[in-house]
DNA sequence: TGTATTTGACCCGC
DNA sequence: GCGGGTCAAATACA
């Protein structure tokens, strides 16, 4: 448990290196006040998560658990796990059909449930989200399932010092695929509560970590300011 | 007109 | 019976 926390701790730290890039086009005198504030809150974000990371009481939120109802309507064995973010956020890489909503009795707040709606695609894949605390407000979302979809987002790999680059499908205002690291065989959800503030200022900064042949880095498409680039943060705690 | 959301009813486990 | 999860008809919206 405390490899992962130290884990997620560390990749939302490597995040913070977006300042490297901030600094570059400061240098550069490439980009306005204005251009800068999303650096800026990614900055800020990603040490406010890898705080959280490390003190939150509520990080063992984010570790895989088995729900305890079997409800479902023969849904397999699902693993679930849930995400604890301050944004309702629904571009979170796939596309979710909101079912229902339910007034939740041990909560003030209603409790909304979503299905994957890819296309063509019978993922089964759900998510629920609820209010759980009002301020600063907190939203969870919990996903139930493994999506039998296609992510919006692939994998290539480069031929360059081995580095694996993902790509992403959609640009601007398309959804960002989770970031989803496995750890010690866990699926475990990390939050890029970045992405939202990017995202509303029209600047398309997409940001995930994946786990690929073991490795794990940070891939940052930087749009606008420079299209089509990747900025690697290669993160490996276990090759160190 | 097609798609997404809302919402009350229904189902199921405890 | 209660509470949570899902269904499906009604409604809203692009």
């Amino acid at each position: 448990m405390s490899s992962y926390i130290d884990q997620k701790a560390v990749a939302a730290l490597f995040h913070g290196q977006v300042a490297n890039s901030l600094k570059t086009l400061l240098e550069n005198h490439e980009i306005s006040p204005v251009a800068i504030e999303p650096f800026i809150n990614t900055i800020h974000d990603s040490f406010s998560l890898a705080l959280s990371s490390i003190y939150s009481p509520n990080m063992a939120s984010h570790v895989p658990r088995r729900s305890s109802k079997k409800t479902n309507y023969g849904a397999e064995d699902l693993e679930t796990y849930t995400v604890d973010s301050p944004t309702p956020r629904a571009d979170d890489g796939f596309t979710w059909r909101k079912y229902g909503q339910k007034k939740i009795k041990a909560s003030p707040h209603h409790r909304c449930y979503y299905r994957c709606n890819a296309k063509h695609q019978n993922c089964r894949a759900k998510k629920q989200v609820q209010k759980i605390e009002d301020s600063p407000p907190m939203y969870r979302a919990t996903y139930l399932g493994k999506h039998d979809c296609k992510a919006p987002a692939s994998v290539v790999n480069d031929d360059t010092d081995g580095s694996k680059m993902i790509k992403l499908d959609q640009v601007v205002s398309e959804p960002v695929m989770p970031q989803l690291a496995t750890i010690d065989h866990q699926a475990i959800a990390m939050e890029d509560q970045t992405t939202d503030h990017i995202m509303n200022q029209d600047c398309d900064i997409n940001d995930f970590v994946v786990d690929v042949d073991e490795d794990q880095f940070w891939a940052s498409p930087y749009h606008p300011f420079s299209p089509g680039n990747f900025v690697f943060f290669d993160y490996n705690p276990f090759h160190g």
